[in-house]
DNA sequence: ATAAACCCTAACACTAATGTCATAGTCAAC
DNA sequence: GTTGACTATGACATTAGTGTTAGGGTTTAT
């Protein structure tokens, strides 16, 4: 199939396509006039690799285990629980630290609102 | 004081200081050399700065209240309460989508886990 | 008068996946 | 044989604050 009609049944822009063969994650045979052209497989591929962006993995970190999660069970490729495990820790931090602003904000209304009461009573 | 000055005793960049004059947030006189020349309140102006994009303000945000908070109390300027409740609004998007995202990771490593488990012992 | 420390502007880099536009070749159908 | 749909590559834009470098003036101290 060519780069449209992959487009149309993933659902993923040609440009994300064309942009997943530049970082190594797709690949593309060629027709005589330079079209690419994917096999069946490649559907299936696109939305493994949507998945993993969706979990918040880059391409570049995508790249490292595809290969492996596509020929086998995820739960076979050894490279994929470290990968998991280093995610779910940045995600945690990513978490703390939102929490931490969101305190620190919630914090500042609370000040902000007692200081308004205290006028408004005439204090 | 001069630039260097202001850096040395706020400990934010020259980079960011001339920054923030360009995005409208701390105003500077110019000595007949060109060189900037800052009074003793842009110290706290620059702290002000770093509190609020330490809470996640962007500088355009920041430049629309700055003004008032720096001539009142925050508590007296009527734009910020909205402020803050959109960016807390904003601020529990985030980590609801990152908890989605933490959820959905997790579920994928326990199911690995299993996997690996039940190959482990032969099933 | 020279070295060291200071200041100026302007510009590129960075992150990262995607959108968009420009320019152009190819193909199918009518 | 021309229109319209499809494809190709390449480049710039996006976010947003900061780092860094280049090239060039100024001030201060010795």
């Amino acid at each position: 199939m060519r780069i449209g009609e992959l487009s149309r049944v993933t659902g993923v822009s040609l440009r994300s396509l064309r942009y997943y063969e530049v970082k190594g994650l797709l690949a593309a045979d060629r027709e005589e006039n330079g079209y690419r052209i994917y096999n069946a497989t490649a559907i299936e591929r696109v939305n493994t690799i949507q998945f993993y962006l969706r979990l918040g993995f880059s391409t570049d970190e995508i790249e490292g285990f595809l290969n492996c999660v596509m020929k086998n069970k995820e739960a076979f490729c050894e490279e994929i629980l470290p990968m998991y495990e280093q995610k779910l820790a940045e995600i945690d931090r990513q978490l703390h630290q939102l929490g931490q602003i969101r305190s620190n904000l919630v914090e500042r209304m609370e000040a902000i609102r007692r200081e308004q009461e205290s006028k408004a009573s005439g204090q």
